[in-house]
DNA sequence: CGTTTAGTTCGGTTTGTTCCGAACTAAAAT
DNA sequence: ATTTTAGTTCGGAACAAACCGAACTAAACG
């Protein structure tokens, strides 16, 4: 293997790993998502991964399915191969984001509803048992300046890809 | 059971889904952490916990003791009673955003070394096969814009609580 | 028609996680 | 002194996840 190919594999590892905990991917299924990203237009084939990630057809099978499942793989063909050339889909990164807002605005939902939930507990307490409530008003208001960016960020790719 | 207890039971539950995810614990482990953020400074005691989350003592033991090694929990006690009360650590909340940032750091770290390995490669691509780097230099502005502003809410904690 | 290519499907093994029960300890209460 | 309280420790059961191999399909090739 050379310089270049051995750079990719680390890479691969490193970015699967991250991939891993933030889509919640089985390991191989991280590792497909970061070679698919790492390898870009030209696309990568079934045997490509195969050989590329040194894990067998059935697994990588199961994943790839999961991943195109999932929309964030796609793939295009070539006339006269039969061979599908895997890419990531158009709008992954969109979608990444999307998602990031979701989780945050139910984040921002749970902070409403334990806030909630105290305040009706605090009335039956004495003083000095009584819940502090600052940190949900700051988190929340934390919550919403993030959404706000991100979604700006999304404006942002949406009209540079015109 | 009684409807307040009620309300408790199906919060804990709903907080342990999350934090289960965010924090990265077992499900016991999240409920506990749940019921101690959601009994708060009065604490809660070992038997409370076998009794109200229907697990066995060893579980609760093991579990209760990874939390207070991940420095999320802490106890105090009362003169004359065996019993620990255990209370969110003070500044678990500060100990979260911490996480936070080191996380969006780390992926900053990863937009960076991804977008070089891509550069390198599109030295050695043809045009119409080269990574778009656009994206990266979005995304890593939108993650410094993201730390700057919790690092912002972190010092309105640390202020507040004086 | 037989073979190769490009995958899919299924059953099973391995590995890891999560929880429990039983036996234990150490201090306090009776 | 023995019983109770408040836990801890260890071995293993039960379940779930991740991966593999073998057998399969379906299209294209020779």
């Amino acid at each position: 293997m050379n310089q270049v190919e051995k750079r990719k594999c680390e890479l691969v590892e490193k970015l699967g790993i991250f991939l891993e905990k933030k889509e919640q991917l089985a390991p191989v299924a991280a590792r497909i998502f970061s070679h698919i990203i790492l390898t870009g237009k030209q696309g990568t084939t079934f045997e490509d991964l195969v050989s590329g990630l040194c894990a067998s057809k059935s697994t990588i099978s199961t994943h790839l399915n999961h991943l195109q499942g999932l929309k964030k793989v796609s793939y295009f063909t070539k006339t006269g191969d039969r061979k599908k050339y895997f890419i990531l889909n158009s709008d992954t990164m969109l979608q990444g984001i999307s998602n990031m807002v979701e989780e945050w605005e139910g984040e921002k939902e749970l902070h409403l509803e334990v806030k909630e939930y105290k305040e009706d507990i605090n009335r039956t307490l004495k003083e000095e048992d009584r819940f502090d409530l600052g940190f949900h008003d700051s988190f929340i208001e934390f919550l919403d300046g993030a959404i706000e960016s991100i979604t700006k960020l999304k404006e942002k790719i949406i009209n540079h890809k015109h």
